[in-house]
This record gives structure tokens, C-alpha cells and sequence, in this order.
DNA sequence: CAGACTTTGCGTGTTTTTTACAAGAAGTCC
DNA sequence: GGACTTCTTGTAAAAAACACGCAAAGTCTG
């Protein structure tokens, strides 16, 4: 039984990927360590599991406590488990990213106390841990559902121009896209409400408004339905390295 | 068992989805349970993960036991964490799905000892745990990767037809394909070398072999490549509830 | 060994999707 | 009112996907 014991010695814990998209780019929320190991480096906001917390909950729950956030989009992408991944002990952990509107966004308790800050993806460097391989992964999954399920709405405000709509998919797939085919293709699909208003307090021309249809989608998915994007040619640098 | 209780807190397991193909169907090596909890039925065979093994080897160490191979093709896919999930403590499994050639298998002393068995995907009943939860979400990314990487091979013999193949990919993808379509198609990738022999000991025409070519494959990956295929409208009832 | 049987292997026309590409319209600012 | 910026829109060409049927190769059997 000595030896049955040794296999409960060892922790589980959930990092959470929270992607926001601010000012044509997309952005981690990032902590910085207050204390060893890794301290004062920046690190994916996780936590242990309590015992009697579903994995889902405990991703759900690290996320509320740093934002304030609830009901976002959250997504588990995979568990990473090298034996010595952290440095006190035997601690398996659980990726989860999430997709928040930024805006929404207001500093916690818990973020101030963690010194949360908003990285471009662009510019994350070295991380606490094995967080780079986890932010990594949990962005390839990003750009992958972005294709196939139209959660890039998740990040942008209720009310949006095309050519916003279509800055975060250029950020998040790392490609230019043209934009009479991307109007085109993204207005076939009648996911988007235009609301009759547009933008207000540009030096130009406003564009209009819309809104994505969420339970039109829902209708559609229920029948089956498959949205899908593909990228043009043109390949910008990689956000991160592959 | 009460002592076992006192002692549980938590513990991390792997479970493996081995899945072959056979007779034109995709099946899937399941392990009959002798012991209590779930005594009797059919379970996914995992372990836990011993407290100095990566999870990775763990899960390939499930697989070498029970299957007496190595080197095959292995993918995590997700963590299974509710509450719940096992009747006496709290147990997170990562699970994983491996693709072998199924006459390659031997019946090894722990494949005989759990009873081993290959299960038609179509006639998995209830199984042990949330192995059937655990099931469908490795089977869907099968489905999903099947279309983008071409993983199929690792279920085929090194030398088969182009019948077979398509065969095995009707059977992933629950779908009927174009027999002059998909030759085409798969043909035109350039990633099967014609060997130049035939088919022995069937009741008419024989067909020709192929093999995939492997490091042709390696290098076009390299140099960034797109491996996919799309299904036909005809659709067969889904092998698993979704 | 001829005829029946099964499975292989192959090409073309049609439709749909993707791509490339530019100019005028609507507002703001000075 | 003129300069400036961004918004909006269509068409033609190319590529990909799709539907579709028949002759040839080999085995079997009587």
C-alpha cells in the first residue's frame, strides 16, 4: 500500500490561455510571478484543482477570479505531463484557452495582486515553466477552430465593422485577406445582423455595424452546417514560432 | 477497501484508444474489466501513470504491454476530469488514441490476462467509467485528423490497394466516396509509390499495391504542404452517437 | 477452353468555389 | 470646397469538386 501511495503524491493544476484582441492585435493575459520558482517571470495564470472541482470548473474558476469574467468561450486544448515540468514535483496540468471581448475586462483583485498585463502574442518572451509549449498549443487551436467555427466573434465587441472582423482573422491566421472576398464570404454565410448604424467619431467615411447571429448559427449547426475559412497566399512571419 | 479510501486523494491515469482496421471495418481493442468497480464489462485499457514516467510514455506504455508494439502512431487528446468520473476517488485521465496495424498485433500475456478484444466501432455497447465519452472524443479527432493528415496508412498493411484505402477512409469518415474521384485525388498527391505488383490468391482481377511514401511525404510537410480530403453528400448513420 | 462472374482501372463535361483585381461613394477635417 | 481617408461593391478567369459508365483483366466452373 506504501507503494499504491507513491502514485498520489502528485498534483494537477489548470493554465489558462486568455486570448483578447485590443487594437488590431491579439493579446495574452499574462501574470508575473511573485515568488519562486520562476519568480518575477511572466506565466500563464493556473491553479491547483481542488479535490472536488471539475477540470472545466477549475479553469472557469482561474479565469472569473483574474477578469471577472463568466460564460466565456473555454476551451480545453490538451494536458502536458513531462515528469519534470515543475520543479518542486510531479504536477500534470491541463490547458485551457479562452476568448474573452476585452473590453469587458476590468482588473480583479486577484490580477492586481498577480500584476496581470495584456502581452501581444507577438511579443511574449521566455515564460514560467513549460508555458511557451502551452501558450503555443493552445494558439495552434486557436487558428484551427477560427477556420471552422466562427469563435472569433467571442473577441471582438457586440457591435463590429467588417474590416475589424476581418483584422482579427488576419491576426489570428497570420495571413493577409482579400477584402471583397472576405466581405463576400463572410456576408454569404448569414451569420451577421447588420443593424442599420454605423460607427461613430471616425475622421473618415463610418462603416456600418453588425452582429453576429448566435442563434442562427445555433439553428444551423443543429442541422448541420460547416463554416470554414481558408487563407490567401500571402504569408506574413509566424506570431510564434512553430 | 475503506483503507485504499483513506489514502485516495488523487491520481492521474492514461487511457488508450487502440484503434485497427479490419474486414473494412475500424475497430477498436477493448479490455474486459476483473475487478471491481465496472467488474465484467468492457473498459479502455490505461493505467496510472507512475509518478516518474512522462505521460506520453505512459500512454505508450499501455499500448506495448497489451499489444506487445512500439513506434506506432500515438496523439493525446484530452483530459477527462470531472468529479466523478471514478467511483472511488478522484482519478483524471489523459486520453490518447493510437493507430496500429492490426495484423501486427500479437496477443500478449497482459492481453490475454484482461482479455483483450477487437470491438467493431459500430457494436460498442456501455463500457466502464466514461470510456464511451472518452471513446467518441478520440474517434472524432481520428475523423477530423484523417482529413488533414494522412494518418491512414498507420491502420494499413505497408502494401494494400487503392480499394482498401478507400475502404478505410469510408469507414472513418462514415461516408460513401467516389471510387474514380478518390483515385484521382489521391493519386494526384503524389504520395503513393505504385510498387508494381498485384494482388495473389483473390477470386478475380487483381488490383495493383502501393505503399505511402513516406519521406515524400516528410519533405512536402517541410516545405509546407496540405494534405486533405473532403467527403461526398451521401452520409451513412454515424457509427457513434454524437 | 469458353462463358459467366467479379473487381479493377480509367476520362470528360458540368458545377461550384476560389481567386485576382480597381474605382466611385461617404464621411471628416481644415 | 477641396483634400484626405476609409468604405463599399462586381466580374471574369482559374481551380477544384463533382457526377457518371464501360471495357479489360483475371478467376472460376462446367
Amino acid at each position: 500500500m506504501t507503494e499504491f501511495n507513491n502514485f498520489f503524491k502528485s498534483a494537477f493544476s489548470v493554465d489558462n490561455v486568455i486570448f483578447g484582441f485590443d487594437e488590431g492585435d491579439l493579446k495574452v493575459l499574462l501574470i508575473n510571478r511573485g515568488a519562486d520558482p520562476f519568480k518575477g517571470m511572466w506565466a500563464l495564470p493556473g491553479d491547483l484543482v481542488y479535490p472536488n472541482e471539475d477540470l472545466d470548473a477549475a479553469a472557469g474558476r482561474v479565469l472569473e477570479e483574474l477578469t471577472g469574467l463568466r460564460d466565456v468561450y473555454l476551451e480545453q486544448v490538451n494536458a502536458f505531463g513531462a515528469v519534470n515540468r515543475h520543479p518542486l514535483g510531479r504536477v500534470i496540468t491541463v490547458a485551457y484557452y479562452s476568448l474573452i471581448k476585452i473590453s469587458n475586462y476590468v482588473v480583479t483583485p486577484a490580477s492586481f495582486a498577480q500584476q496581470a498585463k495584456w502581452h501581444s502574442l507577438s511579443s511574449v518572451e521566455a515564460l514560467a515553466f513549460d508555458h511557451n509549449e502551452i501558450l503555443n498549443a493552445c494558439y495552434q487551436r486557436l487558428k484551427q477552430r477560427v477556420r471552422t467555427r466562427p469563435v472569433g466573434f467571442e473577441l471582438l465587441p457586440p457591435k463590429f465593422t467588417l474590416t475589424q472582423l476581418q483584422h482579427l482573422y488576419e491576426a489570428i491566421l497570420e495571413t493577409g485577406l482579400d477584402k471583397r472576398n472576405f466581405r463576400k464570404k463572410i456576408l454569404s454565410m448569414n451569420l451577421l445582423v447588420d443593424l442599420d448604424e454605423t460607427q461613430e467619431g471616425v475622421a473618415h467615411r463610418p462603416a456600418k455595424l453588425y452582429q453576429f447571429a448566435q442563434e442562427r448559427y445555433e439553428k444551423l449547426v443543429r442541422e448541420g452546417f460547416s463554416f470554414e475559412l481558408k487563407e490567401s497566399k500571402r504569408k506574413p512571419t509566424p506570431l510564434l514560432p512553430v
